[in-house]
RNA sequence: GACCCCAUCGUCUAGCCAGGUCCAGGACAUCAGGUUUUCAUCCUGAAGACACGGGUUCAAAUCCCGUUGGGGUCGCCA
């Protein structure tokens, strides 16, 4: 299966992301596969970053990938070097460097040798009359293949052209043959001469294209297996022709389905601008909500649905909004709140499996197990219900200490606020207290925010079960709050156990037994609505002041509570 | 449109390559019960698929062909 590859050679892989962002899910599943192939047969995962595209490229994005791979625990042994939250550092290797705008005169080598070999030839057309031709090809219901104009060219015209330093690509000479592909996943695949042109190698800025670069750093960096997303496939014909070209040795290749949305469509960065779009449009806003968006890039954004905003933009405004973006880059699932293990094993499962009934498994079982024959052909769509119960397992076998460990991490990255509000103990008993009842490390945050806000501005729900919490039966809630008030300002020391024994003891005194009927009220006086951890905990995690000064405040509101 | 790839429950998949043990197994979601001081869990059960049509064969989810459907590529993006 594998074509011109001596398999005495350690095997290589790499990740080669283009720096735009974060990283994507997808482009992390891909990342995954490769260091699990290295891993396995003890070989070397390399990182690299194509950054050819100079309108595209930014430091920080890449920076912004490298953390996210090292989330995910995802090190390569050859590229960047980094430095990883345990201390350690990853990367380096000789082969570098590991940038491909930083490897410039190493494409040029490349470049006029297959210039001088007449395997490579410069082209003038422009952009704008390449658009042309194309278009016009497509009027004529043709297939558009560049027409080799280029090599018609007078040499003396050539000459000139050359000296005035005329603007021009350089494309390679396809060879007129057909090309096969052996792919370990999709087989033996292959390509007549009619469908592939004399494709761009470099570009007019000097820079070489993807399709150039790949092929020489490839090469170069000793990679032997190429595993990529099938929307690669396609350009592996025009890759073999330039390593013939070039006399390299081919890599195995590996093309794996690619992966989408439930509905089908891409999963794009864009999917989050659609779902704040959409929630905007619904609630009617005119004007931006949030002080991140000024009004006018607010309502051009609202109008035009390809327009994208920052972000943090973004995120504001979905707080704003209530809603919940969906995750796309690998930096939206640490935000809310998934563990990097489990999206691992998920994204592991989309495309690939062990076998058998096995789907629950660590990076060291992918490590030890992956390989190209348990790749399957068919594109998959990334069901986020799955993964959060996935989540959820995963929370739900952890210690607690454990549990209040992550979440520490989490807030001290994402509410600070959070950690500034309780002692280590308080937030030791906040975290713990919400270990059952998440499926996130976001989850205690994001149900529990009345810890945070002062006594005096808890706002009420006015629902049903709120009415029914204080309102409802004989004696009501407002009754035990009442009741109860005293007995929890007489309590000597302010613990769990202290505040549970004085709740179950009225509650058999007075509620038939039921912790219920007590609870409830409690919990709308203290949090504003009818759902918090258990309420003993809760209790003791705001202390005895707020908890009385909240069950006094709602007392003075009663009479503006009626039935339900 | 041309070319390339793909096709098992709503979704992720096992089974397919080496045809019979599969009136197709697991997981998520759904539905119905049950446990629980709220929410969330948890337990039990139910429903749910081999896209279609031909062929090969004693036998096809598994092999072949076609149809239909889906995806990808066709960039001086990667």
């Amino acid at each position: 299966m594998t074509h011109n590859t001596s398999d005495d050679r350690p095997v290589v892989t790499r990740f080669a992301p283009s720096p735009t962002g974060h990283l994507h899910v997808g482009g992390a599943r891909t990342a995954l596969f490769c260091w699990a192939y290295a891993k396995r047969h003890s070989g070397q995962f390399i990182l690299r970053i194509e950054d050819t595209d100079q309108a595209r490229s930014s430091q920080e994005s890449a920076r912004g990938i490298m953390d996210d791979l090292a989330w995910l625990g995802i090190t390569w042994d050859q590229g960047p070097t980094c430095i990883l939250p345990d201390g350690s550092t990853c990367g380096g290797g000789d082969r570098g460097p590991y940038f491909q705008a930083q490897r410039l005169d190493i494409y040029n080598t490349y470049l006029q040798q297959l210039i001088a070999q007449g395997k490579a030839y410069p082209a003038f057309e422009t952009p704008q009359e390449l658009e042309t031709q194309r278009k016009s090809a497509i009027a004529a219901k043709r297939n558009y293949r560049y027409d080799r104009a280029a090599l018609d060219l007078p040499q003396h015209q050539l000459d000139q052209w050359l000296a005035e330093g005329r603007e021009h690509v350089i494309r390679l000479k396809m060879p007129d043959e057909a090309i096969t592909v052996h792919d370990a996943v999709r087989g033996v695949v292959t390509v007549q001469p009619e469908e592939m042109d004399d494709f761009i190698i470099r570009k007019r800025d000097g820079f070489p294209t993807y399709h150039f670069a790949v092929v020489v750093d490839d090469a170069l960096m000793g990679v032997t297996h190429v595993l990529r997303g099938e929307e690669h496939l396609n350009n592996t014909p025009k890759h073999i022709a330039l390593i013939r070209a070039l006399g390299f040795d081919e890599p195995a290749y590996a093309h794996m389905s690619l992966t989408f949305n439930p509905d089908g469509s891409k999963m794009s960065k864009r999917d989050k601008d659609k779902a704040a779009r959409t929630a905007a449009k619904a609630a009617g806003l005119a004007a931006s909500p949030v002080a991140e968006i000024d009004d006018a890039t607010f309502s051009a954004w609202l109008k035009d649905k390809k327009a994208q905003l920052e972000p943090d933009q973004l995120r504001a405004l979905a707080v704003s909004l209530g809603i919940a973006l969906p995750e796309v880059d690998v930096d939206d699932f640490r935000r809310a709140g998934y563990l990097p293990e489990v999206l691992c094993n998920f994204i592991s499962l989309l495309g690939w499996s062990p076998g058998g009934n096995v789907e629950k498994f660590d990076m060291g079982f992918l490590a030890d197990r992956f390989d190209f024959d348990r790749l399957i052909k068919t594109p998959s769509r990334f069901d986020r219900g799955k993964l959060l119960a996935f989540n959820l397992d995963a929370l739900q076998a952890m210690s607690d200490d454990e549990f209040v460990r992550r979440v520490r991490e989490h807030c001290e990255r994402y509410h600070g606020d959070f950690i500034a509000h309780f002692d280590d103990a308080s937030f030791d008993l906040f975290a713990r207290s919400n270990h059952a009842r998440s499926k996130t490390l976001e989850d205690p945050v994001a149900s529990c925010r009345f810890f945070v806000v002062p006594d005096d501005e808890i706002e009420y729900e006015r629902g049903k079960p709120v009415r029914k919490a204080l309102v409802n039966g004989e004696p009501n809630g407002f009754a035990h709050l009442e009741a109860i008030a005293p007995l929890l300002e007489a309590l000597p020391r302010w613990t769990v156990d202290a505040i549970e024994g004085v709740l179950s003891e009225y509650a058999d005194a007075h509620a038939d037994g039921k912790l219920g009927k007590t609870a409830q009220p409690l919990r709308v006086a203290v949090t504003g609505g009818v759902v918090s951890p258990a309420i003993g905990e809760t209790l003791a995690i705001l202390g005895q002041v707020s908890v009385l000064r909240r069950i006094r405040r709602l007392l003075a509101l009663r009479e503006t509570f009626t039935a339900g």
